[in-house]
RNA sequence: GUGGCCAUAGCUCAGCUGGUUAGAGUGCCAGGUUGUGGCCCUGGAGGUCGUGGGUUCAAAUCCCACUGGCCACCCCA
């Protein structure tokens, strides 16, 4: 009905649900600062060139899911369809990672993909992030796995699974690929279209095809074909886990969506999302990807969580908090001459810190203090015929439908100390 | 990108097999109370029935297309 409606899969975040969201966000860059991470923005849009070399060419992502369009200089630009790439750009480009090693950075913002919307999927939604970059150890995987579990753990969010697996350094990736390969091409005529493609281009992604998911249970495993240093690096991330409380279950088969990951990779599940939906995020170490985006190779590890489904989640369970009333006092002035007075008292609590509508509505009196019940304010500050002319102003408690007049002097501190007394 | 279900006031929904001016609840605004609220009573505003086309004497109702939502697939957040 509204002749402009937002673009399919995009939607507006309106108060109150502007709230769930700001809490969410608060919450974490609370719990990562807490780790010394950083906070850090990059663009929403960059070189198609970076995603295309970062992300992995044979991805979902890039094969079909970008926003990708030409800027008027026939630049090919892309809307960022996941954190990691532009922020590896940013800190390497930029040579943060000289100044300090390893570069702990932290960000939230609007992702894109060109994906068919449903409840819990958007074409533009919402991450939380975070990357380390300039250093290789096995404690720093825990430590960014651990984050995001301390993170869902603030949030209030329960029945989560922690699914983590290692798809080892480049060496034991290229022999498991060949592993796959040898064990696939027998299979060659029995698998689906995209699999054929697969084995050539990404034979990785070959496990997680579900039309060829029974082939998959009898293909080998990663673990198998680790040479001794990436079996000892992954189980002492697994050890630095268990020491912090973080319950993995190990499943060697997850791989993830895109190219770039080493060692550690790990997602986040929530048993009350539907079929393949369930993820709340994940991540992992990604230290071939400076390297493929023509930086030096520097090593890095990070993760992203999806802000629209951990919020979805938080609803169901009803962790969500109230949203706290938006103001501590509502100012009306009974009838029109008061209006600039009340204004200025308005004024004058604002200057002590307070947050404050001021009522500008030629309705009743009652009609006013009702619209205070709404806003959610504790107090109403009142200034009629009596109060002008005598120089104060009635500060009512609306719970406690009390009220006194007091002196205009007096007024700041009333109202502080009311607001103390009901917090 | 493929398939299924759906679309009526701001919101939640009625509207039987097509038949005059499309309803309810809630929310909004106002009056009841010329300076006192969360309840109550009364009234009002608000809808090109998602959009466009078709069938028919007549369409919210039947048919088609488009748009959007939900669900499944794919994949991920």
């Amino acid at each position: 009905m509204p002749e402009i409606a937002p673009p399919r899969g995009t939607r507006d975040i309106l108060p109150p649900d502007s709230y769930a969201w700001r809490w969410l966000l608060d919450t974490h860059r609370s719990v990562v600062e807490s780790y010394g991470y950083q906070p850090l923005d990059t663009p929403v849009m960059e070189s198609t060139d970076l995603f295309a070399r970062g992300v992995g060419a044979d991805t979902d992502i890039v094969e079909k899911q970008m926003f990708t369009f030409s800027d008027r200089g026939g630049r090919s630009l892309t809307l960022r369809p996941e954190g990691t790439a532009g922020v590896v750009r940013a800190v390497l480009g930029k040579r943060l990672d000289q100044e300090m090693r390893p570069v702990r950075v932290h960000y939230a913002g609007p992702f894109f993909r060109a994906e068919n919307p449903q409840r819990g999927r958007y074409r533009q939604f919402a991450q939380v992030g975070v990357e380390c970059i300039g250093e290789r150890s096995p404690a720093l995987d825990a430590e960014i796995v651990e984050m995001a579990w301390r993170f869902f753990e603030r949030l209030g969010i329960t029945g989560l699974q922690l699914q983590l697996n290692t798809l080892g350094d480049r060496d034991d990736r290229a022999r498991y690929r060949e592993a796959l390969v040898n064990y696939y091409t027998p299979l060659r005529d029995d698998l689906c279209d995209d699999c054929k493609r697969r084995l050539e281009s990404n034979p990785l992604r070959l496990l997680d095809c579900k039309a060829d998911a029974r082939f998959a249970e009898k293909a080998p495993l990663i673990w198998d074909l680790l040479d001794a240093g990436s079996k000892e690096f992954f189980t002492t991330v697994a050890e630095m886990l268990e020491d912090a409380d973080v319950v993995a279950h190990i499943n060697h088969r997850i791989v993830r969506g895109l190219d770039y990951y080493t060692d550690t990779v790990f997602e986040i599940w929530h048993e009350s999302l539907h079929g393949q939906q369930n993820s709340l995020g994940g991540g992992g170490r990604y230290d071939g990807l400076a390297e493929a985006l023509g930086f030096p190779s520097t090593p890095g590890v990070g993760y992203a969580l999806g802000v629209d489904r951990s919020l979805l989640v938080a609803e169901q369970l009803g962790v969500v908090p109230p949203p706290r009333p938006s103001c501590d006092a509502l100012v009306v002035s009974v009838e029109t001459p008061q209006a600039r007075r009340a204004a200025a008292i308005a004024r004058a609590l604002r200057g002590a810190g307070l947050r404050v509508v001021l009522d500008v509505s030629d309705r009743r009196l009652d009609r006013k203090l009702r619209n205070a019940d709404k806003l959610g304010a504790p107090l109403a500050v009142i200034i009629g015929e009596d109060e002008a002319r005598d120089g104060t102003a009635t500060i009512r408690d609306l719970s406690r439908r009390a009220q006194e007049t007091v002196s205009e002097q007096a007024m700041v501190a009333v109202v502080t100390d009311a607001l103390e007394r009901l917090a």
